[in-house]
DNA sequence: TTGAAAGCGCTAACAC
DNA sequence: GTGTTAGCGCTTTCAA
């Protein structure tokens, strides 16, 4: 490993002239810093950051932690995330939960033990109180899902009007028997888009019967037994509304697999907007969520109050709103009650 | 921050004492353990890592560096990876290139600088030199794309016997006039993609009429206006095969709009293996490509030479093959010559 | 079984 | 404008 005392030797001079050539300070002449960075680059000289943090110089490392990388939602944020933080010459470190809560616990404490300069996560179902104890110790944020234990800052989706409006779109198709498949109320994102879904048949005027398929976890394979449920029904649901990203793809199978026509036999408003949801069928019709906007929102307020020291203790939620694509598996029912 | 001088301020003992009863190490009594762990839990100590790198003790970070984490070949790389140096106590950190060598070489400086137990990377077309010079101190392995420049252990997947099994299928079936929509040859995947196509074609008895769309760099735009191109032949080709996922998107959205009937109209397939794709049209015949378990395979690989500080310098490529999944989108052409 | 002390590479306060 | 020196938190000799 190559140190300012390597470059020092060289030039015969004394580490610290390099180490403040280096840090462009203006007592130093333009010749030296000239001297020095050419000898830098000539050895390969790399900075240690380590060392630099043990002088109380912050980290350059923020952490990132979401339940699964593989979902479009997290990648989306990820990617957006590491481009505005690039920006300002910060790292992401990147934790996978499963929603786990003491694999979450374990990356937190993790990412205090390397000193990150931040952690920005979307928290677990039920985050364990350790976990509260660690992040006070670092700036964070949350995005997505909020859970008030561990901290005051979110930056997240307005979850109930996304189900709102994807069911008030049902509804003004004509429906009165209409399904929601989606996530637990255990979770604040699950429990704000039933209550959505609830609020939005509330304001019909008509009777309106309704199914909820609320599942722990949510999966494909959750999914695509609720279909079945639904399905198996005396009375089968004209429409099915989706309250999560993880069930969409099972349902949307399930449909095809039963070969029902859509929108003909039944309905259906997905959740997200993964790519091929255009593909399928007459088109998919669901609600769009903002989530590259909402992680570069997040990550500029972020380093913002990194860098100017800024508190991110004093509450503050910034909401985005969804906006729903109308593709063509909605429709009137064909034989409405 | 809580140190061990804390907690031996605390129990009145030596800092040594401390750190040694947190290392486990032998020599310290049992009860001794015991109330330091205790003390340490009480006042929510965490370890500094980088007064640690600074003795020595290497880094549990290790450097993924991909493209685009919102590519799905990428995050699930990025996913199997963080599940497997998780086992061992590694910490994923994500840098995103966007096929830019200068944003390339900054990530890999970045990483030293850091102190990385190791990088893995999917390199950029035209890596810059100093990228290969700053790879030399550090443990590295190249994941999916190879540059001999990098150095000499690659984990990948079989490219030309991708596309040559794919072409296969297509003259199987009966086509005799036959499009390529890919990459660049200046990337060693595109250039053995575009080499499996040709050498599939070779194999035939029949005369067979190519098109080669090589687009740089690949994306849904380039594969929609070469489709656009294609159809405004006087002598359309009767099958499409695409050699890169960027790529797929773009050219079934524009054979959608273009409201031709798939498979009647033209054969179509694809690359790579994303959800939407079996929703698309009849389903979009593809090859997969096993990245999943590629990705684990060099993960463990990967740590196992961290672990043991064996050597990543000799020659050694893993080679994973793909696999042809039929679904509706390739048929006999409807008027073959 | 425990303590004292050195030193990792860097920065910054203090000299000159 | 440049050199000297102390010290960040930890591990690891060497001493006791």
């Amino acid at each position: 490993m190559v140190t300012i005392k390597d470059i020092a030797a060289i030039l015969q001079v004394s580490p610290s002239t390099v180490g403040r050539a280096l840090a462009d300070d203006r007592r130093i002449s333009a010749e030296m810093k000239r001297k020095v960075n050419e000898a830098a680059t000539q050895v390969g000289y790399v900075a240690n950051q380590a060392a630099r943090m043990m002088r109380g110089v912050e980290s350059n490392l923020v952490g990132l932690i979401v339940p699964d990388i593989r979902n479009s939602f997290y990648s989306t944020i990820a990617h957006a995330l590491s481009r505005c933080l690039l920006s300002a010459n910060y790292q992401l470190t990147l934790c996978e939960t499963d929603d786990d809560r003491m694999l979450e616990l374990r990356h937190i404490k993790e990412l205090t033990s390397v000193n990150v300069a931040g952690i920005i996560l979307v928290p677990s179902a039920k985050p364990h109180p350790d976990s509260a104890r660690f992040l006070k110790m670092t700036p964070h944020i949350q995005l997505l899902r909020k859970q008030q234990l561990l901290g005051e800052q979110w930056f997240g989706i307005d979850d109930r009007r996304a189900l709102y409006e994807s069911t008030l779109h049902i509804l003004s198709e004509g429906h009165r028997r209409i399904a929601y498949i989606g996530g637990t109320e255990a979770l604040p994102t699950g429990a704000a888009r039933v209550q959505g879904f609830r609020e939005a048949v509330k304001t019909s005027s008509h009777q309106v019967d309704i199914h909820e398929e609320l599942g722990a976890p949510s999966s494909p394979e959750f999914g695509r037994e609720a279909v079945r449920r639904l399905l198996s029904l005396k009375e089968r649901p004209t429409a099915l509304v989706i309250g999560a990203v993880q069930n969409t793809s099972g349902v949307i199978d399930e449909i095809q697999d039963q070969a029902l026509s859509v929108p003909r036999d039944i309905s259906v408003v997905g959740f997200g907007d993964e790519l091929g949801y255009r593909w399928w069928g007459p088109g998919l019709t669901t609600v769009q969520l903002p989530v590259s906007q909402l992680a570069t929102a997040c990550g500029l307020w972020f380093l913002h109050h990194l860098q100017n020291k800024g508190d991110l203790d004093t509450p503050y939620s910034f909401i985005s709103p969804p906006q729903l694509i109308i593709r063509g598996s909605t429709a009137a029912p064909s034989n409405p009650r």
